[in-house]
RNA sequence: GGCAGGUUGCCCGAGCGGCCAAUGGGAGCGGACUGUAAAUCCGUCGGCUUUGCCUUCGAAGGUUCGAAUCCUUCACCUGCCA
């Protein structure tokens, strides 16, 4: 243990403070005892991300390092929506809001430790904001904003053009008012959020020196980017959820084995909680033999287990091993190649009927949007039945075709996978 | 309030009466090369019962044999003036 670093070490080793207020003034409080720290969660969906996940991790290392972690969850700033460039949100309703609220703070909760001399909380920030009145809050909190300053924050530069509406542009308030809250409150003194948030960080810690006087802090963690510098965290079609239902397990598993090679050091940093030499040692092996995978292989068995389980992830792997090992598929006993299609996704199909072409089925699976599109998939040689290219878009499975008597394995592309099962 | 300009497919952006499902770029998708990586090259990129048909170019109406392209009204955006 005495080997272990200063978790500011470690984080910065880490890569996971892009910014931050005053670092030595932080250490030399968490020297003297545990830091009350908060994060916040925005319910904007259903399901929290990959960019929260390492909001997350990042509390629990602070946790680990026996600082107390506060874990806010957005009920009164998922109503007004903090301003992105791309432009305005839509307001979602307080129903909507509070729905995500509970399953937000459900994920959040396996992740932090609610037990112990440094038990986390959670908190709601609805319940300090909803019965504030409006004289209240521009006297109390408007009152320490100047507006020129607001306006020369970048976000809301780049929206001046395009326009942006009061609702959002008030956002910083709300946020650093929550600061100044658990400040009040609960003693919190630091307060990090990913390199977006940077403004809205800097305006509780203003906002606390000015009401309370305090010197409290703030971190940023960097915004984590593919090779190229464009926003990572999309997989076919959308983000990388940590909701199993909105992301299966098996697709979040292929998001990190799929990450570029130049990439997984800096992921295997970020995101796990493997220390420095088994990082190292992994970067040295993928430097060595990058075909080999070893980091993406470690990076993706370690988040699944994370944050889908350990027996998900056993799945998961076998599931890959099966449909990506390079055997035939014949070779495979009914159980593993059916518990690897249900990873991947299976459609089912009534027996007694005539099969369909390989066009419906392309499109049946998912795996084609339109018809046009699976007809272009077949003709530009994307596509394959049992890992064998078909090239006639009306070629119809044989019954010899079907693994196990009821089982057939689409494929479309390199990656993308889908299962049928031919069923009564 | 006045004047001028704009609204095109996922995004940016050409087109300005027929040859337009609509140039080009980006994203996406597929192929080749590899390692379920990156880069590169090639192809593709509204839908369908696909040598043709249907629905798209802010909305609604109109002119015309024929409109994304002309006219009218409406909505929204931008710039200049007040």
């Amino acid at each position: 243990m005495s080997s272990r670093p200063h978790v500011l070490d470690d984080l910065q080793w880490r890569g996971l403070i892009a910014h931050a207020t005053d670092l030595d003034a932080l250490r030399a409080e968490m020297d003297a005892g545990p830091v009350r720290f908060y994060v916040g969660f925005d319910p904007t969906a259903p399901s929290l991300h990959m960019g929260n996940l390492l909001q997350i991790v990042t509390a629990r290392r602070l946790q680990d390092a026996g600082n107390v972690p506060y874990a806010l969850v957005g009920g009164a700033t998922g109503m007004i929506g903090d301003p992105r460039e791309v432009g305005e949100r839509s307001l979602n309703s307080l129903d909507v809001v509070r729905s995500w609220v509970e399953r937000v703070r459900a994920q959040i909760e396996p992740f932090l430790s609610f037990e112990g001399a440094n038990a986390a909380t959670m908190v709601n920030n609805y319940d300090w904001t909803a019965s504030l009145s409006t004289i209240d809050f521009l006297r109390d909190i408007g009152k320490h904003f100047p507006v020129n300053r607001m306006l020369a924050r970048d976000v809301v530069r780049t929206r001046l053009e395009a326009g942006i509406s009061y609702t959002e542009f008030s956002y910083v308030l709300l946020q650093s008012m929550d600061y100044l809250n658990l400040h009040r409150d609960h003693g919190v003194r630091l307060q990090f959020g990913g390199s977006d948030q940077w403004g809205n960080l800097t305006g509780g810690v203003e906002l606390v020196r000015r009401v309370e006087g305090a010197r409290v802090h703030a971190f940023a963690t960097p915004l984590i980017t593919r090779a190229d510098g464009t926003k990572y965290g999309k997989t076919e079609g959308g983000a990388v959820w940590l909701d199993p239902d909105m992301l299966s397990p098996y697709a979040f598993y292929q998001f990190w084995l799929n990450v570029e090679d130049q990439k997984v050091g800096e992921l295997l940093r970020a995101f796990t909680f493997l220390d420095r030499a088994e990082i190292e040692e992994l970067e040295a092996v993928s430097a060595e033999k990058p075909f080999l995978r070893t980091g993406q292989k470690a990076l993706a068995e370690h988040m699944t287990a994370l944050v889908h389980g350990a027996a998900e992830t056993g799945h998961v792997q076998a599931a890959a091993a099966a449909l990506f090992g390079g055997g035939t598929l014949r070779e495979l006993d009914e159980r593993t190649l059916a518990g690897a299609l249900h990873e991947a996704g299976v459609t089912t199909l009534p027996t007694g009927q005539p099969m369909p072409t390989m066009v419906d089925l392309l499109v049946a699976t998912g795996l084609s949007k339109s018809r046009g599109d699976a007809r272009r998939t077949v003709d530009e040689g994307g596509a394959y039945l049992n890992n064998e290219r078909v090239s006639d878009p009306a070629h119809v499975p044989a019954p010899a075709d079907l693994l196990a008597g009821r089982w057939l394995v689409l494929r479309r592309g390199k990656k993308s996978l889908a299962g049928v099962e031919v069923a009564g």
